[in-house]
DNA sequence: AGCACGCCGACT
DNA sequence: GTCGGCGTGCTC
């Protein structure tokens, strides 16, 4: 018998299922996870087993040990691991971390033991060395490798280590254990019948108190935890030991799980659709009764409900003995959703996001995989929940970029969930008042089913839209980031009791500084970016290698002011207090949201206190759902179109009508103003009128043009080293050969087309260089297979020795 | 000779 | 990535 794994030792470049021998004691299943030995020196290394097969084939290596009872990852899951690794360009193991939550991970323990009492003749010259010994030996001749780090410098440390393991001094022992360790829980049961115990609990009234006050509860509940036990009769584990060793009662361990609940919201009756959202929700029921359910596309404007139609699907979906999976951009930015779902599904439930504990995430993730949850909330990385009999799918918000994975695996949750929903038959519904031009378009084709909420629940009419010309406010003397007519409407809101929005397009509170006199801007020493300023520790941080330095007193070059570029929440908060004298205004960016003040009190404030003004960057322009709110102000609208991504366009139409969509959300109809220095511009235009047709209609001969998505993919590959020169010339070296192999008949269908190399978009990050080749192409199975092979010769080749490289399809960069 | 260091190449 | 093997060249 051998088994197919795939081994975590692999890199890119040597990456395949290698082959080991299963002795003949121990059972495997595809999806354990193994130890087994791997390279020259047979170092032990994780695996996991993809396959296991009948053939005997001499010369293998035997798999060491079996490192999960049962297996972690189903058949399916598997698939979609092996999917991952051909679609991503990664590694199976790096796809298979991505699949399984932290909690299930091993961490290794080394301890260096000393194996010959007379080392201390034995070593030469080695200072180090000598002292590691010493160090071994005061802490009884064995120790960890952890509290030696603690103790000698990395490199040295290393080195002497080697040196002395080589020369037989120390012998090093590895340990795995689980990062996350199961929580078990005594439970009673009993051994005897419920008369008997009931009988012996009448006996001992008098004698032994305690022990029939336990009888008497088992009597009745059967099994119980010891814990439970004790709180309800007062008893002590004492008390049940004894009676274990009567033979009354026998203990056995059973797994306690970690979760937290959300706080469920209150409903008020059943769930009632408009006449529009039941037209949706009859056409999508019916697609996920059906045979092959496919792909559906529900576009609704925002405020249209979507929500109560994706809560109708899931109890369809559950009725009918499934499973349903609802996937959100963020969960700190749906705390109202958080709540909906837990008071619908309640003990069905689960959530999973990057903010859990890893406990609780791998508990949650056991919980799944039991089939105790039947339905999952969560972030991107929840799209791997090991639901099984998946019925329903629920993309929400699918145009956002946070549904892509930045790093290895580089996968998009949206293509995790169409191939999910395939392999398990389950419908796929993308939900978005701004659809992304991709999604759009495949419904349109008549791939996906497309599903249209014309109307806002309210009935309210979307906000009237202003477009403020910045540059004009700037000519008639006001230097303010508040234009006149903001100013007007603002004071206009406040007499009428009402409450305002305003948003800063930036991230955080960070801004660049900038010398008055000389023009000169610190930069970080190690990337190409400017250094961002932080008011909450008054240094100068850099936000890709986290570089941080205090802010100069002075101009280093000229010994000029310092002064912010642009303008920041904190400096408009000002502002607002110079033209709004008293008026309170709540602040939400990255300085003010923190553990204590999180982004859900601070929305619980402005909601119950009715603070009339919410000043804040990106985090308010989600989900929010305030009834008083009937003016939004968008402080600068064209900030996000200069980033240079096919997609800023999208993404500056999409975050502009979202801001705007929060306007008169209740009874009261609401207005936005937009400020823009491109007034003229028709994303911003278009976005104001909240015309996503428009949009799309402009946006979709532009991406035919550029060979963008959908017509296209854009597969990009970063070449990456400390050594400028040599990542150049790799990148270079990589382009001569894409260029021979695609100029070849055999590539023609997928009308590939190649940029570059040029600059990353920053272009270089903690001291290492980066430039890219861009791809435009059709991303067919052979393409992906030419690059996989190159990339590997890639790597392989001697000559790239000091480059990385790493392929990334339709990158939001 | 004894050892450090750098380079090469394989990994079932 | 990580290790052992091997060549080179330095030092005792």
């Amino acid at each position: 018998m051998l088994a197919k794994i795939a081994v975590s030792a692999a890199i890119f470049a040597i990456d395949k299922p290698y082959d080991y021998l299963i002795p003949e004691s121990m059972r495997l299943q595809p999806g354990q996870r193994v130890l087994v030995p791997f390279g020259r020196s047979n170092k032990q290394t994780e695996g996991i087993v993809l396959a296991v097969e009948q053939e005997e084939r001499p010369g293998l290596k035997s798999v060491l040990q079996a490192l999960d009872p049962e297996p972690l990852l189903d058949e399916k899951l598997l698939h979609l691991a092996a999917f991952m690794r051909e679609r991503y360009f990664c590694t199976f193991y790096d796809a298979v971390k991505a699949i399984l939550p932290a909690g299930v991970w091993f961490r290794e323990e080394e301890r260096y033991r000393i194996c010959q009492p007379n080392w201390a003749e034995a070593i030469c010259r080695q200072k180090t060395a000598l002292a590691v010994m010493q160090t071994i030996e005061a802490l009884g001749g064995e120790a960890q490798a952890e509290l030696l780090r603690k103790q000698f410098e990395e490199e040295a440390l290393q080195k002497a280590l080697r040196y002395l393991l080589k020369k037989k001094l120390l012998h090093l022992q590895t340990d795995r254990r689980r990062a996350v360790g199961d929580k078990t829980e005594r439970i009673a049961l009993l051994t005897v019948s419920a008369e008997e115990a009931l009988d012996f609990a009448a006996r001992k009234k008098r004698s032994a108190a305690m022990q029939s006050a336990v009888m008497e509860l088992m009597a009745t509940v059967g099994e119980c935890s010891a814990k439970e036990i004790c709180y309800f009769t007062g008893a002590s584990t004492a008390t049940l030991n004894a009676l274990e060793r009567a033979g009354y009662l026998c203990f056995t361990q059973k797994e306690s799980l970690r979760i937290s609940h959300a706080e469920p919201a209150r409903l008020d009756g059943p769930l009632v659709l408009s006449p529009e959202q039941s037209r949706c929700y009859e056409g999508l029921s019916q697609q996920l009764q059906g045979e092959k359910p496919g792909i559906a596309l529900l576009y609704g404007v925002t405020g249209s409900g979507k929500t109560s139609v994706y809560i109708r699907l899931i109890y369809d979906c559950l009725d009918s003995g499934k499973t349903a999976l609802l996937l959100v951009p963020e969960i700190a930015l749906t705390p109202q959703l958080l709540a909906l779902f837990a008071a619908h599904f309640g003990e069905r439930a689960a959530v999973l996001h990057s903010n859990l504990r890893i406990t609780e995430r791998y508990d949650t993730f056991k919980r799944i995989r039991s089939g105790e949850a039947k339905v999952v909330l969560g972030t991107r990385s929840a799209v791997f929940a090991p639901l099984q009999d998946l019925g329903l799918i629920i993309v929400d918000e699918e145009q956002e970029h946070t549904y892509k994975s930045e790093n290895s695996p580089r996968y998009h949750a949206r293509e995790i969930a169409i191939y999910r929903g395939a392999q398990a038959n389950a419908l796929v519904l993308l939900g978005s008042a701004t659809p992304c031009v991709e999604t759009m378009y495949r419904a349109k084709q008549g791939i996906y089913q497309l599903y249209h909420l014309k109307n806002r629940f309210n009935r309210q009419p979307l906000p009237a839209v202003q477009i403020v010309d910045m540059k004009e406010e700037l000519k008639q003397g006001n230097a303010t980031a508040i234009s006149e007519p903001l100013l007007l409407a603002l004071r206009e809101n406040l007499a009428r009791g009402q409450q305002s929005i305003l948003f800063l397009n930036r991230r955080g509170s960070s801004r660049m500084m900038v010398c008055v006199d000389c023009g000169y801007v610190p930069m970080c020493p190690g990337c190409s970016v400017d250094l961002t300023y932080h008011h909450a520790n008054g240094r100068l941080m850099c936000h890709y290698c986290g570089h941080s330095q205090p802010l100069p007193p002075r101009c280093p070059q000229c010994g000029g002011h310092l002064k912010p570029i642009g303008i920041g929440t904190q400096k408009v908060q000002e502002q607002l207090e110079q033209l709004l004298p008293g008026v309170p205004v709540l602040r939400m960016d990255a300085d003010t949201v923190s553990a204590v003040n999180t982004h859900e009190k601070l929305l619980k404030r402005f909601r119950e206190e009715k603070i009339p003004i919410l000043l804040g960057t990106q985090m308010v322009t989600k989900g929010l759902n305030f009834e008083a709110v009937t003016l939004v102000g968008v402080l600068d609208g064209d900030m996000s179109l200069y980033v240079g991504s096919y997609r800023a366009a999208e993404t500056t139409f999409c975050m502009t009508t979202q801001v705007v969509g929060r306007a008169g959300r209740g009874n009261l109809s609401g207005r936005a103003i937009v400020q823009t220095m491109t007034p003229q511009n028709q994303v911003i235009s278009l976005a104001a009128m909240q015309d996503y047709d428009g949009f799309y209609e402009s946006e979709l001969p532009l991406r035919r043009l550029r060979g963008c998505p959908p017509f296209r993919d854009l597969i990009t590959l970063t070449f990456h080293g400390l050594q400028e020169e040599l990542v150049w010339q790799g990148a270079q070296r990589f382009r001569a050969m894409l260029d021979a192999q695609l100029n070849s008949q055999h590539y023609a269908a997928e009308a590939a087309q190649i940029l570059g190399p040029a600059p990353a978009q920053v272009a270089r990050i903690n001291y290492h260089y980066r430039c890219r080749l861009t791809l435009s192409c059709r991303n067919t199975r052979p393409l992906r297979q030419l690059l996989a092979h190159l990339m590997r010769l890639f790597l392989k080749d001697k000559q790239n020795k000091h480059v990385g490289l790493y392929a990334d399809v339709n990158s939001n960069e």
